[in-house]
DNA sequence: AAGCAAGCTTACGTTTACGTTAACTGAAAA
DNA sequence: TTTTCAGTTAACGTAAACGTAAGCTTGCTT
């Protein structure tokens, strides 16, 4: 048996509260198993959770992330759903072309501001 | 004298709505100079807006945004000033290099599943 | 002169992503 | 046994980022 864990065990670890944890559940992005009414967190969860929040860093929503769950999850689909799941595939990677682009741009205008920065500083 | 713009060349160039420049101007992050009471965008303030929405696909709240375009700004400031700006560049930069740490993780996992999709689809 | 498009202000509405009590439960420690 | 702690549901609150609608002005253009 896989590793099992708590709420506030992945609170811990990602920084993030329980209530957090619990909206992602009642937005259906997460599915624990319960002992009683107590939530328990699967290896498998807490990937999904580490997706989500990989998702958000990088400015996607919830609803986004929850479509890149779906689509990380190898379970059974007709074609139709599986072409629909390559345009997705498709989609994001534009997008994150897109945002590989603008923190390059980024990048640069960090280094030029730092480089003024400096020299109006020793200028000082 | 530089381009000007008016604002509704501003929102179809960007696709965004003229509501939504003016929104930003009411956060104060565009400052635009006025003909009467009609707005006037100059090469600068574009240039402002194009900062923000690239900041806004990276995630970024317009606030952020703000502090980089105040960042960007080469306007005269103090010592103590400038050293803050330097934290905040190396805080961005460190933010940024997570960022692309992330879309190359998600980039790989977009090849699998994209994978995992053909293979399912072939196998039907 | 009349109308239309583009712009303006004001203000309330909406969605997303949680925060924040409140009030309860069950297990474990003192 | 009492308290404490981690967990639970339910519900209302909130900040950010605009959307939307009303009602007004201005500058063409027909």
């Amino acid at each position: 048996m896989s590793k099992e864990y708590s709420i506030s065990e992945l609170a811990q670890e990602f920084d993030i509260t329980t209530r957090t944890i619990r909206f992602y559940e009642s937005e259906t992005l997460l599915h624990p198993k319960r002992r009683g009414q107590v939530r328990i967190y699967s290896e498998q969860d807490r990937v999904h959770l580490k997706l989500i929040l990989r998702g958000k860093r990088l400015g996607f929503s919830l609803a986004e992330s929850k479509e890149l769950i779906t689509l990380y999850d190898p379970s059974s689909q007709n074609t139709k759903q599986l072409k629909r799941f390559l345009e997705k595939i498709s989609e994001r990677r534009h997008s994150l072309e897109q945002q590989l682009e603008d923190i390059q741009i980024m990048q640069h205008e960090l280094d030029a501001a730092e480089q003024r920065c400096n020299i109006a500083l020793k200028s000082l």
